[in-house]
DNA sequence: TTGAAAGCGCTAACAA
DNA sequence: TTGTTAGCGCTTTCAA
């Protein structure tokens, strides 16, 4: 793009000075319908479209927010970010998203490229609970607010579902079902919802008193390769579970891919539920038992909340904490044991 | 963020030009290791970053590339989106991505938005066939490659696969598994790819002397319920079809929805077969049928030439046309008849 | 109703 | 090795 024209163009063109042409281009109610359809038509002609880079340098925004994932291949992730899209051009904001790949040190670093970009916001759904760098840049008053995660902070900006909850309402079903033997494929606990599940599970373990055993539960990474393997192992031993819960849907397919592996039939050998009602869950040949993260609300709620922020020319505020409830989706993997 | 920090800022405090700072900050090599670290200290200290606005308005760069696709709740998309993001990233470029939601007047308008925007290029996964701007973009130098989709333009540059070939190896394969009453989702006829599929099927049709029944054939818009509806409709006729080919593996499984809604059995009762390969149709309780278009090479390879382009400040060049082999995955929703 | 001019935060040519 | 200065393309006072 070597031939760029610009407002001073368009202006000389048509006659008028460079400040002019801003202001039709800006809907400045006080010129002259002569000079206002002159400027379009040079406009029109020369084909300018105005340098929304140059106009944020001053403006001091860039009409874009950025959004971090831990895994966009992750239909829940992939999904959350159809809404937000959806509802940031209602807004007309567009959004730049990164992927993290579940590591810390991207985190960070894609944090500071949103910053040095001048996005308008962030929206990270996926914060370890010990980055430092969302905390300091919250308390700089840089609009930003956590998407179904969170971290340790009192103060921090946060949209999630009461995951605590979540996970007992998966226990407690399963129990009701008569299983006593429950594994849970939990994830690494630097995400703090993923620690909040497990806390969820153990709590609910407690309360039914069941045994927690430490070789059911699975703490390792996001992998759908290492759940499988990890699946077929604890489905390989002596007194396997008799129900396994996952910390996602993604996850929980992994769970049943593994034991349709080895022909075991769900429910009826083993019962497997999910966490966050991905679209594919209520497909008719997968019928996942859940729980809903209600991912569609809690996405635009962050949006919501975000711009919010942002227009309100952001100070240190209330912080905005916004817990939803979990809901227990019955489908057909799981059955009385 | 009022108290944004500025390479002045940094200047003063450090007891330099603001233009040497600049220089640490690109590196530059012959600066007085006092003098950098010094300067080093102070950004550290203030806790400067760059405004890459300011940056991107002198540089003429933004190094971010703007996506359109369809609907990104559509699983194809979503993958496409995860490689072009993973791969945009190892070549630092961002991406921001828009979501026309087939409708042809979002695609003019969000192509605008980026045109204005200047990201250094644009890919765009649901161009219309009879789009006029993309052609007028390209001609003008700026670089844009479309994937998976083209325009009535000799010129433009793409990266697809062999629709026609795809769509023919589909109907081939339930040909020989003995079928001979075979319906097709085919989609809006506004996308390039998604006429030459159809086209495919008929010429497929032809070759294997079988008629084509207008009847058979949904043109209708990409809408899961529409096609489960369609579907219904279908499978209570007399002389139902004995196969379905889709043009999409999402709405494949609308296909099936609908079909097991109806207590029928696939592929017993009916064969059907998608396209895409989305991550999904390799899933056990799917086993979904379908065309390969080689998704993942197919938007590395897009994102590449598109990089090429940026880089080789694109005066008007030969075309990128590239054509990827369709493949036929069989799994377990086709069967003989 | 319009123009002139300053300035947003940076890069880069030129000079020193 | 470093500083001065002139832009990049816009918005926005201030004056006219």
């Amino acid at each position: 793009m070597n031939g760029r024209v610009t407002a001073d163009d368009v202006a000389k063109k048509a006659g008028v000075s460079q400040s002019t042409v801003s202001r039709v281009l800006n809907n400045y109610p006080h010129i002259k319908k002569n000079t206002r359809d002159k400027v379009l038509m040079v406009i029109d002609e020369l084909g300018f479209t105005r340098d929304e880079v140059a106009r944020s340098l001053v403006e001091k925004k860039t009409r874009s927010i950025g959004l971090i994932v831990g895994d966009i291949s992750n239909p829940f992730f992939a999904e959350s970010a159809g809404v937000i899209i959806a509802n940031a051009q209602k807004f007309n904001y567009d959004v730049v998203i990164c992927n993290t790949n579940h590591d810390d040190e991207n985190l960070d670093k894609y944090i500071n490229n949103f910053v040095g970009k001048r996005v308008d916001g962030i929206i990270i759904a996926s914060a370890h609970r010990h980055d430092s760098k969302i905390k300091q840049l919250h308390e700089r008053g840089f609009p930003i607010v956590l998407y179904n995660s969170s971290i340790d902070d009192q103060k921090a900006n946060y949209v999630v579902i009461d995951n605590i909850k979540g996970a007992k309402l998966a226990v407690n079903h399963l129990v009701e079902l008569g299983h006593k033997s429950i594994a849970y494929i939990a994830g690494p606990f630097k995400y703090l919802s993923t620690y909040l599940r497990f806390e969820g599970y153990q709590e609910a373990l407690l309360q039914h008193g069941l045994p927690y055993k430490q070789d059911f539960v699975y703490k390792g990474e996001f992998s759908y390769q290492k759940v499988y393997e990890y699946t077929q192992m604890l489905l390989n031993l002596e007194n396997r579970p008799t129900a396994i819960l996952a910390v996602s849907d993604q996850m929980a397919l992994a769970v049943m891919d593994a034991a349709a592996s080895m022909n075991l039939n769900i429910p009826g050998d083993l019962s497997v539920i999910g966490f966050d009602d991905i679209r594919m869950a209520s497909n008719q040949f997968i019928g996942l038992t859940t729980i809903s993260q209600q991912m569609e609300e809690m996405a635009s709620i962050t949006l919501e909340k975000l711009i919010n922020l942002i227009d309100t020319d952001h100070g240190p505020s209330v912080p905005i904490q916004i817990i939803l409830e979990p809901e227990l989706i019955i489908r057909k993997t799981t059955a009385s044991i």
